[in-house]
DNA sequence: TGCACACATATTGTATACAAATTTTGAGGA
DNA sequence: TCCTCAAAATTTGTATACAATATGTGTGCA
């Protein structure tokens, strides 16, 4: 049986919940996690402060941890709120970014680039995640980095259905997401503040739109439910 | 001996950092602390775990816990950040504050005001912590929100020297701080986003006045160096 | 059947002992 | 006096035992 340290579980649940293997609202038992990562429960209940303290899991009294839920009022703020976040962050990379900074986000882009035309969901979400999570700290305002991380947790859990194969479009959708990130290093390298606020509402306008799409799905034809049984109509 | 229960462990920490009763930069030893709040080291840990996540202290590996320091290029963005979240925050409240929090902010108000006036420094300035952290719960964007606390907490430690008596310049300052504060209330009570960002924004001009006037304080007199020593001249 | 209550089980919270790492101390030698 | 290095002391990290709380289950009673 493989031995974590306490930093390698850490990374590890955060990866686990942001690929949504975790699911939100999810019942996070200690001592079954101390038995999987093969530490004892006390190591592994100050990684889920940690993780409380980023936002990726909830705490509550005597009741254990859970993985943080995505209601929807606060979905809401998260749309209300993003492109605000992503666009100043974008704006302050340009002024601060450092060139070993530049060469971290041009590996993650190319990890992002393999991951989304492979269709590996997982992989491309949180190769996107981590191309982002560098932009962010390009930044340097542990202010705003704040919000970004908050943000970024919500919107990788919820892209995860992006890169799964589908319809063509969707896959048109992908390789405009890949175009629009090399457009937007290009422009933190050059240091064009304007040109990256730009972009970034640009890509976030395409990953808004997917989402929305996703979370108001297509409605069941009403014909086929009345059909069958009315009692469990809505 | 007094006996704390985890939760108060955590919110007197807090007041202590906030206070700079513990100053920036202090280490914050395991066995000092838990023989303090007569708990022992495991849950104590715990609480220090949780800080950090809020930005509190910082901790590292096998060296311990400290508090948050605020570096001069911290504070750089710290001006930079604050007005636009602070300003946000404040639309925001003006949108989502319930009747609930509204009577939770005059009363807040009522012993910000007290404090000042008695210019009991370390009260007022977590009196005004908590008038704008309630103005925070109002806007219920839990991203935001993230920014909007880590700034608070760079903020109220500055602030400590804005409520001691000094100059009498200094005792009106504070006086319009309090209006300025009962400007906003009725602003929010009313609903009025473009107005409450008005006077949030005025609101941080006089405080940040203030701050940058105590950073770059009246320097020495050179004569005086140069009287004594020249060895340890600048 | 439905409800209340007590008991059994499971899970979380805390204290303590010990292991691992860091820092301090001091002896020895150049 | 200064430096090096090893042992001691201090401090942090982890495992385990036990206490406290929450949850599940079954029995008795109306």
């Amino acid at each position: 049986m493989e031995r974590y340290t306490k930093l390698d579980c850490l990374i590890d649940l955060r990866r686990r919940i942001l690929s949504t293997e975790l699911k939100p609202g999810h019942d996070l038992d200690e001592a079954r996690l101390s038995d999987y990562y093969s530490m004892s429960r006390t190591p592994l209940r100050e990684v889920l402060q940690r993780l409380q303290g980023e936002g990726y899991v909830v705490m509550s009294e005597n009741r254990g941890a859970k993985v943080a839920s995505m209601d929807i009022d606060v979905l809401r703020t998260f749309f209300q709120t993003a492109p605000m976040v992503y666009a100043n962050i974008a704006r302050l990379a340009c002024e601060n970014r450092t060139s070993a900074q530049l060469d971290a986000l041009k590996q993650a882009q190319i990890g992002f680039a393999k991951a989304a035309k492979l269709s590996d969901a997982a992989e491309a979400a949180l190769a996107n995640h981590t191309f982002h999570a560098i932009i962010g700290d390009m930044a340097s305002n542990t202010y705003l980095l704040a919000s970004l991380a908050r943000l970024q947790i919500d919107h990788t859990r919820m892209s995860q259905t992006f890169y799964r194969p589908a319809a063509p479009a969707e896959t048109m959708l992908v390789l405009k997401a890949i175009e629009q990130h090399d457009a937007m290093i290009a422009a933190i390298e050059a240091g064009e503040g304007a040109l990256a606020i730009d972009l970034t509402l640009q890509h976030w306008d395409l990953s808004r739109d997917r989402m929305e799409r996703y979370v108001r799905a297509d409605p069941l034809p009403v014909d086929v439910i009345s059909l069958k049984d009315n009692s469990n109509a809505i």
